[in-house]
DNA sequence: GGGCTTTGTTCGATCATCGACAGAAGTACG
DNA sequence: CGTACTTCTGTCGATGATCGAACAAAGCCC
């Protein structure tokens, strides 16, 4: 994955990348001498960062030792705030999780009343995990509108109201708090855990709005003012009557979301508030909700096409709450896509659901406060220290 | 720029990026203790790729040595290769044109002969600028077509016929060949002459056809299969009677490139064969090609408006033949971008006129060229040679 | 049990880097 | 005009990281 570094704290990266289990595998990678690798690893040992495991296999002569990260002693949390849900995922350094919550939670009872909620949940999955407060590492979360990235502040997010410019890694004192865009984390979580060697993907969330996750050169693009992705209100064919509440017309959203589908389907009769009564009208068969998710499937895919052309993405993944009907949407996206994109871009392009599902924003969120303290140069300074 | 690394061939970057020209300040901004910088600052200039030149200002005290890449010995091609012409610029390391040469020529006369044209003018403007062909490092070269860069071969380009996967690096032996996109190029020769600092740019090609390059974290996102920017084919509204040479219909090149405003000119009984009569007939006042240009404006400001939601650009330069009366084309883009894209996106987004004009491909071609050679990983081979 | 192979550690040698010093080349000022 | 001061650059011994070789460990194969 990574080309062939030499520095210190690259070593950790090989081993989380679960590209080298072994010291021969580092000193193989790394082209650094076996002695050299061996010092490293142990002062990564000795700092709590890696565990040796059971010896492993022999190829003949004796069995190397594996390493591994150390899973106890550290915890990391993914949060994931939607419009009227929390969930929480409390993970150790490899990713996996060690306990996890859901709670309906309003986001815009503001920015003190949820966090204090996030707060005293996160005291309780560690509890329920068995660690100490201090062994959580890093928070990253993933919230329902823009963020600036660098500081972890919303910016003018639309249904968030109290949280204009809200500092939020501050709450959370001496941790660090990674916050980005909802969909960035997803498409992060997505990436990570099913598509890593992937290099340029996209991950699509259709549920009330749409929105879209841009993992360019395996990280994600966040664009100049951390608003890229934002494909809800980009405009589409023939749909001119529709309005938004952004206060254009046609935006994808505004024909092709979850609410914009309940809309039309209670207009021919069938009655149906949000996109998840949409997902459950199709499970029981309903023909009018199944043609008309297969349409938003449709200009959906409109959108998409361009998209295709434009960054040229080896994956494309479909989630969101309209997703777990994704038959029918996958069919009208891809039905749109391979007519409307050059050959080319579509050649060896795949359309797919996304694997993680409902879990995958907390996941990814988690997946990013690893990431971060795992980074090199965070790494370095805990060994240097 | 760079961040603060410390290896070897990384003192040479920041001396070409202009992030320093003393010794003392690459001792600053690497953090590397000062005997250390002096070492392999000597290093690079006994193998000839830095000089120093006469001692610059005091600030109080000695005075420092500006050090500078070594602009003799050195010699870079820019290759910008037309579906009629063929534009060479001779560079030295640090950019500047030391010969250029332009003629007409057709390239679907297939490899063979326009490459062996090119080697032809290569070994004058080489005698022009009295270095010999050793002195020639590497050459950079943009095609009108897709392009699989790792192997530089084109890869099903529609206009070259001939060219598909021909091998263009081996024709010129040992030299190391870069081949591209033309408007990659384009975006690269833009990107660093005119905009370094920015991070996230699109270039916008208006032409016979319509391509887009893309800058991303300052670097060229080509895409998983090289394709990407490949706008012309983006679906317009409401301009399903216009065919398009790829099979589909309202194309945005089949609606707003140079071609299609000829040929709506021509129906409207003012005669224009190409993109270069529009742009001659706008200079000579005629009012209809005018409003057709602008109208085309607000065609490709469709487009742009859903990527500048999508990707987040900085800004968005406009370059190729149409934007010669850029004032009208940019009327036209801005009044729809400014429009239809999120104020997030667009409050800090330009759209300016090409600085480069026609000498974008050729010196973005050379720019790639040098690059490729200027690259740590490449320095340090030479260096430990 | 005795080769054989692979893994991991120990240890002296080597090389890059550092920090301190001295010299170089200018300015500021009496 | 000379002296103090500042800033830049090269030199040199000390230090610390890295390497390679030798050695020990731990398995397989016969």
């Amino acid at each position: 994955m990574t080309p062939a570094p030499g520095s210190p704290g690259d070593v950790l990266t090989l081993i989380s990348a679960g590209s080298a289990t072994t010291r021969s595998d580092l000193a193989r990678l790394t082209g650094l001498a076996r002695s050299t690798i061996s010092q490293r690893v142990d002062a990564l040992i000795e700092r709590g960062l890696v565990e040796e495991t059971e010896s492993g296999e022999s190829t003949g002569g004796r069995p190397p030792r594996q390493l591994r990260l150390h899973t106890e002693e550290h915890a990391f949390a993914g949060v994931d705030l939607g419009a009227t849900h929390c969930r929480i995922a409390l993970m150790d350094m490899s990713g996996d999780v060690l306990a996890e919550c859901e709670d309906s939670l309003l986001i815009e009872e503001g920015p003190e009343t949820v966090l204090a909620h996030v707060d005293g949940r996160l005291d309780r999955l560690l509890a329920e995990a068995g660690r100490p407060r201090a062994a959580l590492r890093a928070i990253g979360m993933g919230v329902p509108g823009p963020v600036e990235f660098a500081t972890g502040r919303p910016n003018n997010p639309p249904i968030m109201p109290g949280w204009n410019e809200y500092p939020i890694p501050e709450y959370f004192g001496g941790t660090a708090v990674l916050v980005d865009n909802d969909v960035n984390v997803m498409a992060l979580g997505e990436h990570r855990n099913a598509f890593g060697d992937i290099r340029h993907l996209l991950f699509v969330k259709v549920g009330t709005g749409i929105g879209c996750g841009i993992v360019a050169e395996g990280t994600l693009h966040r664009g100049a003012q951390g608003s890229a992705g934002d494909i809800g209100h980009i405009r589409v064919n023939g749909h001119e009557e529709a309005g938004c509440r952004c206060g254009n017309s046609a935006c994808l959203e505004a024909v092709a979301g979850g609410a914009a589908v309940a809309r039309r389907l209670t207009e021919l009769g069938v009655a149906a508030e949000s996109g998840a009564d949409v997902v459950a009208l199709v499970q029981a068969g309903n023909t009018q909700a199944l043609r008309l998710v297969r349409e938003a499937g449709r200009l959906i895919g409109e959108v998409l096409a361009s998209l295709v052309n434009f960054f040229n993405p080896e994956v494309i993944v479909i989630g969101g709450a309209l997703s777990r009907v994704h038959e029918h949407l996958l069919a009208g996206i891809r039905e749109t896509v391979y007519r409307r994109s050059l050959p080319l871009a579509t050649h060896h392009l795949s359309i797919v659901p996304s694997r993680m599902g409902i879990n995958a924003a907390a996941l990814g969120a988690g997946i990013l406060a690893i990431e971060h303290y795992l980074s090199p140069d965070n790494i370095n300074r805990i060994v240097n220290a």
